[in-house]
RNA sequence: GCUCGAGUGGUGGAAUUGGUAGACACGUUGGACUUAAAAUCCAAUGGCCUGAAAGGCCGUGCGGGUUCAAGUCCCGCCUCGAGUACCA
């Protein structure tokens, strides 16, 4: 009896024994290593490999891992040697909060995490080639990271060869030279020298002015500066304003930092976005960052002085226009050229912008503020006095931090002109320009402009820029946006510089000697002198005797020196990480040039469209860089990128309807007010400090309580009425004070419309709303209504919306959870996570593995397949081909179920039509197809069978039941043969009787007869 | 403001070059099995008209247009989402 409950048991679909099975048969046998050599042609499937964050993986992170494992593993069925392999970005924040938090050291909790991460991706059967394994935080990686640091600091970018070169030649030139003939990106500082000079400079003299043609620098730049996390931030790390990780506030600020000059690659990076098959709206954002655009460099003296104004316009044919300048506030020759007279209201200006942060700035860009300083400009052709201004609507950090204003062409001058009563010349013909400036170039005629009277756009532009190239007082040039990276952080958590200082000039530390290991440091705060946390390291120098890490207090500056105290960036490590798996272990390179020129690139990378202009534009960077050194044979790491979707989260938000919103300012009753609070971990303390006012008035048991403070209680009306009923009596007994910003986490304030009897605040958007309370009380009087609504967002631990993989896998199997993902809709789609619709899909689970096996055993035999079995098969062979050639996973899935389905129904057993659909669903679901196949008889694993040939001739058929159309709408269906001729085909519709009843009687003007498609009767 | 993307049943979403709109799945309703539940299976399911069927009308954000035929192409709008923002 027992025996043969067990064989029945066998006989089910059991997913949690089926997959733990072959996740170990796949890491015991290495299924999915990959060889740096092979007969077969080579294919790259690459993810974007993650952060190991303490929350672990949540059901967002696998979709698209679960699509390039689909592709990766169909490229293998094709035949292809597939690299499929996985590492992590372990350089980050969290971990280092965590150790400012509690003392342990950011290793330990990156391993923990690690360890974490890994049992969760096993779970879900990737097909990861986990020998090649890389972590940014291991010295055996991040010794590359170093080396590549000094191959760049080791270059210079020459603008004759369009390339990097070694510092070695530039050394070499300015020798025989100088500087003159050189044509490099450089520092824009750099004054002119000659051979003589330059051989006359000390080494130290010579050192700095080298500094400035390397593509890694050490400058002092305006850095975007943050406060609460101690450190600067790059522009892509900057959101709204305020830095990425955390929300905190950014403040420019100068200092001594390593950059990068990406702006040396900045054409190129444009140009070779033609070459990739990436989103267009990713190579739209990066081409916005690079931010080209075209002009003319013109300079301006300032009255009866030698003093120059450079500025960069787009409109040099406008030049006659010009009736203001207008200088940023930060301008270096601000203090200079101001008058006594406007020397105090200058001062006052530039103070109070100063100490407004940036998104101050950037909040109220319509306000007009600016001072005159009291000096003028000459024009470069009339020679007339211009007066110049200073204003914030100038960016420091954008050209040449200065501007010639045009007010009659551009809007933002013609506002500055009109605040403050300054001449707006006309210089357009046949337009007026009394309302609002004139900007469109391509409708211009170019008036009272002396020498360019009468021209379009074009040719006064080419004129003008003739003109002053002549005179010396500018030339065509172009702008771009693209500012060169800031390197440094003060951090420890990152990569070491292997950098130390001699006479304050940095030295590179010898490749041979990497990796520099990062120190270990009492706490992870920066010094108390302000210095990064690698100042608290005691030992932290660098003895050029013995190429050693030695004690600080040796440093004697003759053989031992100081060592960089700075850290890298979290991009560092991100940038070569897709070489560096080509040849994981390689101790003598970051890439051997055997495996890079067998991998060549990534022929298909997936990952978040968030790294746009990040991470993705700077590994093109350094990507571009390594190929001018010759050390990577191609200039794009990869061919082709796919943005996949967000999976989006569920939160659960409370409303607090108030119906009296009290207007502080004159005490009017203007409407309602809406307050959405996310139930989530502030709410959850707030109700442990009030543990007990709670519990007085909660119903329910303590679990429950949890649980409706945790967020799940999504639309159960059980839980709401605790909820509200609660907060009214508490509300009520304690004298009435609603929970606040202090305790609810206001996320968002909108006003229900329909109560508003106030005219300004029905005009007014929810935005404004938003503004609007944050600048004045609003007053309570204890007669809010509680209402709770479930809201789509992005997961996150801190909005208690976050699904876990595993508890999916648990429950239905991880082949379940990856056709699942797939099917929720296409790839590049965000989508909400809703686990409604899993049980189809792990049904469909069922019912194929009904199709192999049955209570009664294998099902399968070697009998002849129906010509229906056939045709079944060959549908889905071709469309399961088609969809994963084109990414579309969603279709691929109903395609298995309408193929299952019909084989069921057709009560299919046949080996023939069976093993091969094992194979079409292996690479969706891999664990259910292994089983299959193994129980198919086949003792290898079913990860490199060949794809299953479709062959057309299952699909001809003899006839069509064609659609007969009346007018273009379908009446009814005619089933006729295919090979009928178009003749035929009319007589046999007409004749129909539905076609006369259809008709009643009239005759049809024309009829549309598509053989194999449709007929359409017009009439 | 600018740039890009998207609007299709109760829901997620299908629909190859213009050619049967709503595949597949969820949900809902009814039924079978069961003491019951779960699981499983069967049937119906865009809206409207009709007692039902037959049949008809309407239907892919809105308004036009091209075409024998439009979710798909063209013109003009609306709404939502994402990115970006005083870029000279």
């Amino acid at each position: 009896m027992r025996l043969i409950n067990e064989d029945i048991r066998a006989m089910k679909y059991h997913f949690n024994e089926i997959e733990a099975k072959w996740q170990q048969y796949w890491a015991e046998n290495q299924t999915f290593r990959a060889e740096n050599h092979s007969e077969k042609p080579k294919y790259y499937v690459l993810d974007m490999f993650p952060y190991p964050s303490g929350a672990g993986l949540h059901v967002g992170h696998p979709l698209g891992y679960i699509a390039s494992d689909i592709y990766a593993r169909y490229k293998r069925h094709k035949g292809f040697n597939v690299l499929h392999p996985m590492g992590y970005d372990s350089f980050g924040l969290p971990a280092e909060q965590y150790a400012i938090q509690t003392g342990q050291h950011p290793a330990i909790t990156t391993q923990a995490n690690i360890k974490r991460y890994r049992e969760q991706l096993d779970k879900i059967g990737f097909s990861f080639d986990w020998s090649r394994e890389v972590r940014t935080s291991d010295p055996n990686y991040y010794k590359w990271t170093q080396w590549i640091f000094i191959q760049l600091f080791e270059s210079w970018y020459c603008t004759e060869h369009n390339s990097a070169l070694p510092i070695s030649e530039l050394v070499k030139i300015f020798e025989t030279f100088g500087n003159k003939t050189v044509n490099a990106i450089c520092d824009e500082t750099v004054e002119p020298f000659t051979a003589e000079e330059w051989n006359a400079l000390s080494w130290k003299e010579q050192q700095e002015i080298l500094l400035k043609y390397r593509l890694t620098y050490l400058a002092e730049t305006e850095v975007n500066w943050c406060p609460a996390l101690g450190t600067v931030l790059a522009n892509d790390e900057i959101v709204n304003g305020v830095s990425e990780r955390g929300g905190h506030p950014v403040v420019r600020k100068k200092m001594t930092q390593w950059s990068m000059r990406i702006t040396a690659y900045a054409q190129r990076l444009l140009d070779g976005l033609d070459t990739i098959d990436w989103p267009q709206p990713l190579k739209d954002s990066q081409t916005n960052w690079i931010g080209r655009s075209e002009g003319a460099h013109v300079e301006f003296f300032v009255k009866d002085t030698e003093d120059k104004i450079a500025v960069f316009t787009t409109r040099p044919d406008t030049i006659f226009g010009v009736s203001f300048m207008t200088l940023a506030p930060e301008h270096e020759l601000v203090a200079k050229i101001t008058t006594p007279e406007q020397k105090e209201a200058v001062e006052a200006y530039v103070e109070a912008t100063s100490k407004r942060s940036e998104r101050e700035r950037m909040a109220d860009v319509k306000t007009i503020s600016g001072v005159f300083t009291g000096a003028y400009a000459e024009h470069p052709f009339t020679k007339e006095p211009i007066p110049i201004w200073i204003g914030d609507y100038v960016l420091a950090s954008y050209g040449t931090g200065a501007v010639m204003a045009v007010p009659c062409g551009d809007q933002r001058d013609y506002d500055f002109a009109k605040h403050y009563n300054i001449e707006i010349p006309n210089i357009f013909e046949g337009v007026d320009i009394s309302e609002e400036a004139f900007a469109d170039k391509e409708n211009t005629i170019i008036a009272n402009s002396d020498f360019i009277n009468g021209l379009n756009y074009k040719e006064a532009t080419t004129k003008v820029i003739e003109k002053l190239e002549a005179i010396g007082q500018g030339k065509g040039k172009i702008n771009y946006r693209l500012r060169d990276a800031v390197f440094s952080r003060q951090r420890y958590w990152g990569e070491p510089f292997p950098v130390y200082y001699v006479d304050g000039v940095p030295k590179m530390i010898e490749a041979k000697h990497l990796p520099i290991q990062l120190p270990e440091v009492e706490k992870y705060l920066p010094t108390e002198t302000g210095e990064p946390p690698l100042g608290n390291a005691t030992v932290w120098a660098w003895d050029t005797e013995n190429n050693i890490v030695v004690e600080n207090d040796k440093i004697d500056h003759k053989t031992i020196f100081p060592l960089e105290l700075n850290t890298m960036p979290g991009w560092a490590g991100s940038s070569y990480y897709f070489n560096r798996y080509m040849d994981a272990d390689n101790q003598e390179a970051f890439v051997s040039k055997e495996a890079v020129d067998y991998w060549q690139d990534v022929d298909l990378y997936i990952g978040g469209s968030e790294h746009a202009t990040g991470h993705l534009l700077y590994a093109r960077f350094w990507q571009q860089f390594l190929f001018d050194r010759g050390f990577l044979p191609v200039e794009e790491f990869a061919k082709k990128l796919i943005n996949q979707g967000m999976i989006l989260g569920t939160s659960s938000y409370v409303h607090i309807i108030e119906p009296r919103f009290i207007d502080p300012e004159d005490g009017a009753t203007t409407g309602s007010y809406e307050f959405h609070a996310l139930i989530g971990e502030n709410l959850v303390d707030f109700y442990k400090q009030n543990v007990r006012k709670f519990r007085d008035y909660f119903g329910g048991t303590e679990e429950t309580q949890e649980r409706v403070l945790r967020g799940f209680a999504e639309n159960e009306l059980e839980y709401f009425n605790l909820l509200v009923n609660s907060f009214k009596s508490i509300a009520k007994k304690y004298g009435y004070e609603l929970p606040t910003n202090d305790i609810f986490p206001v996320r968002r304030v909108s006003m229900n419309i329909e109560y508003v009897e106030n005219q300004k605040l029905k005009e007014s958007s929810a935005k404004d709303a938003l503004r609007f309370t944050r600048t004045q009380n609003i007053i309570f009087d204890g007669n809010n209504e509680l209402t709770l609504s479930p809201e789509v967002e992005k997961m996150s631990k801190s909005k208690y919306n976050v699904v876990n993989p595993d508890d999916i896998c648990e429950d239905y199997g991880a082949d379940t959870l990856r056709m699942y993902e797939m099917f929720l809709g296409p790839l590049e789609q965000a989508k909400p996570w809703n686990t409604a619709g899993i049980t189809g899909v792990h049904s469909f689970l069922k019912k194929l593995w009904k199709l192999y096996i049955d209570d009664n055993g294998v099902r399968f035999d070697d009998s002849e397949p129906t010509k229906d079995n056939l045709k079944t098969l060959h549908k889905t062979i071709k469309k399961v081909e088609e969809d994963i050639e084109n990414f579309s996973f969603n279709t691929s899935v109903s395609t298995f179920m309408i193929c299952t389905n019909e084989l069921t129904a057709q009560k299919c057993t046949s080996k023939a039509i069976l093993e091969p659909l094992a194979i079409l669903i292996s690479p969706y679901a891999p664990h259910i197809a292994e089983e299959l196949w193994q129980q198919l008889g086949h003792s290898e694993s079913i990860a490199t069978a060949n794809f299953p040939t479709f062959e057309e001739k299952h699909l001809v058929e003899s006839s069509k039941e064609y659609p007969i159309s009346f007018n273009g709408k379908m009446r009814f269906k005619l089933e006729l043969p295919l090979d009928m001729s178009k003749e035929d085909i009319e007589a046999a519709v007409m004749a129909h009787e539905k076609t006369q009843a259809q008709l009643q009687g009239r005759t049809p003007k024309k009829v549309i007869v598509v053989p194999g498609k449709i007929v359409n009767v017009v009439g």
